[in-house]
DNA sequence: ATTTATTATCGCAATATTACGATATTGAGT
DNA sequence: ACTCAATATCGTAATATTGCGATAATAAAT
């Protein structure tokens, strides 16, 4: 136990519960916002910036990485990360998917 | 530890966070789906085609009643759940305005 | 009143997540 | 070669999540 039963699902909502799992945490917010709003990415900025460790900021990082909507390329001994538009748009595009679809039931009472 | 230090985010960060979150698991994203494509909605057709037992069914609703995406009322002996039209709108809204935000940085590579 | 059906809650075990200090690792500058 | 700076990884502790069986709680049906 303590494990998602994934077989149970599609694929579809496996995907985009890994994704919204991910997004589900204020300080990969937080990271995000920090990256689409600074023209030099460097990681160094998030761990002044927010008040984390900097082991902590780096596995977010990480878990960022996984679902490819940030991007990091190591310039010198920096690394320096990006929003990856692509996925970014392409995550966005998934989301509202899943809002957009119909919904048939009665409303209970509102 | 294992806890988010939520002192270090903001208010809506922490609150999509949450969001994001509940929605992060390809259960309650299956049973949003049963609930949306539904006319009849009674707690126990989920556990009928999501193969998850009905503790755990019932445990996952209640997340989402928490962040009040679906609503229950009482019908008898049965419960009916409903989406929550609302606050659906409200959530897809404030996860469009997180991702239309400018992304300033100069993409690292592609 | 007793049974049955429906749902919620409790208690627990297994696993995952969060966070951090300590320690690599790697590249730049000296 | 040595040091410093930036980042990643390891190991670990605390807590959270997932899932389930067992057990309440409640309402309908008999």
């Amino acid at each position: 136990m303590g494990t998602t039963k994934t077989q149970v699902f599609t694929d579809k909502q496996n995907e985009l519960a890994n994704i919204l799992k991910v997004l589900g945490h204020p300080a990969r917010l937080a990271i995000l916002e920090q990256i689409a709003n600074q023209d030099e990415c460097i990681c160094n900025d998030f761990v002044l910036k927010i008040d984390l460790a900097q082991a902590t900021i780096s596995q977010h990082l990480k878990e960022l990485k996984k679902i490819e909507i940030i991007q990091g390329t190591i310039s010198g001994k920096k690394m320096s990360y990006c929003i990856n538009q692509k996925k970014w748009n392409e995550v966005q595009t998934i989301i509202n998917q899943f809002f957009k679809q119909d919904i048939k039931t009665k409303s209970c009472s509102n």
